[in-house]
DNA sequence: GAGTGGTCTAGACCACCCG
DNA sequence: GGGTGGTCTAGACCACTCG
């Protein structure tokens, strides 16, 4: 995982995995078969060499073959059948639909150019729903950042996150008046708290007048409404979310496992 | 996995794993430790015994312990920090919204009576659109099964599924006239092709008339569109569903990781 | 430096699938 | 019966964190 983007791609041989660099073994396995399967090497639906052929061949025992597998099973590339064989998925789908980015992220990720211009900034008492969903007393403090986020210079959604105030004042306030939404979680990240996990609940709405006159959209347009809770590593709840889509710029694609 | 559900919710103390049964040790430590979660007797946020304490204690390799917490980190319940500790996250975000249920089981997990009537059943030619998504030819059948559903004797959705008519006419042409809806999925591991994955698309959308008409709603209200192509283990695309769901009926919970 | 998780070995036996 | 993955061992050394 931690080694994950650093050879994504690189070009190895199925031969050539001396431990020059401080890479894991499994790793360079892992990316080897990874590389082989997207150049067509290993063709989709085809059986892979046992395990125990594996071993030989990277020059490792088996337990570190199966622990890069594994990544690729996780992934969604590979699958196994006791007693059958392990096997290159069909149009393999990865599983980059089901993790976790933020707007900025995303619209890089698909070459959208992304911005947000902030419209409230303030601190105030928790409401319920906010602070059940922050685990935070009724009467503690949270920054409310109200913003709006244009694609490609159009306007598609209204966010309004919510902060924990006892935990992220410092870094966030030492940055003001300059505020940069783009990085937020990195911000929770130099407090201890890197982003791990989101919830979020979705909806479809009717846009009412208020959110039409800001969002430049008719009343009674469709909505794609999102509620969320982030968490960090160790699950403690970082920022909650309302979030106003617009039905018709804006689609949402999650990949579920059984 | 494969033992999950047999044993979870078990009762076990830590110090009885014999392997009486044909359970794996990691799986009867992973769930003695979910259970220790559960109750309480571990603590969210509190330290785990090392690794090597924990595989002294149950008389196991170290290995075979981290085989059972590698699970639980999956599920969200731990969390590991290199040279420091594996910890129990606090408000443990089980990963239960990202996995891939159907209708049924959704409506029977929440104990909600859930309730379908076929409006078509038909075979069909693929349209261009449930021919890509199921890596079919132009020309290949497809069975298009149009059904309604309620929650609680409510309509909440319309549903619109196609399925590759080559790999599954028969183990569904053998139940009509009586065609049993909700074990479909039962239907396509039987010919070897257990469901395991889905993409999703989600989109906020309004009723036509024509939808407002069929679920006795008002056109102009809005509808949580889903566009779901559902794989199999070796990554067969098995069902490719357009679903319209009623706005104010029906939410969408999922979690991301990140 | 002590304690922890991260990686890795070189075997072993079992359970499953198929011809 | 032969080949495969599933489980498991009893060690080893390294990398990281913290006091």
């Amino acid at each position: 995982m931690i080694y994950g983007h650093q050879i994504r791609s690189a070009l190895m041989s199925m031969s050539d995995i001396s431990n020059t660099e401080g890479i894991p073994l499994y790793v360079k396995i892992r990316e080897s078969l990874r590389q082989q399967i997207a150049s067509g090497e290993l063709e989709r639906g085809q059986k892979l060499p046992s395990e125990d052929e594996l071993a030989t061949k990277f020059g490792v025992s088996r337990m570190t073959v199966r622990q890069g597998t594994s990544d690729l099973i996780d992934d969604g590339l590979l699958y196994r059948r006791h007693g059958v064989g392990t096997f290159v998925t069909l149009p393999h789908i990865e599983r980059d639909h089901s993790r976790l980015t933020n707007f900025f992220e995303n619209s890089n990720m698909h070459g959208i150019h992304a911005k947000a211009s902030i419209l409230e900034f303030e601190v105030i008492h928790a409401t319920p729903k906010i602070a059940q969903a922050l685990l935070l007393e009724l009467d503690e403090f949270v920054i409310h950042i109200k913003t709006l986020r244009q694609a490609d210079d159009v306007m598609v959604t209204l966010h309004d996150a919510y902060i924990p105030h006892r935990l992220f004042s410092e870094v966030i306030q030492e940055e003001l008046p300059d505020f940069d939404v783009q990085h937020l979680w990195s911000k929770f990240e130099k407090k201890g708290y890197p982003v791990k996990q989101a919830v979020q609940k979705i909806e479809a709405r009717l846009a009412d007048q208020e959110l039409a006159k800001v969002m430049h959209i008719q009343a009674g347009a469709p909505i794609l409404f999102k509620e969320r809770t982030v968490y960090a590593e160790d699950g403690t709840p970082v920022e909650f979310t309302y979030c106003f889509n617009r039905g018709d710029m804006y689609s949402l694609t999650v990949t579920l496992n059984r």
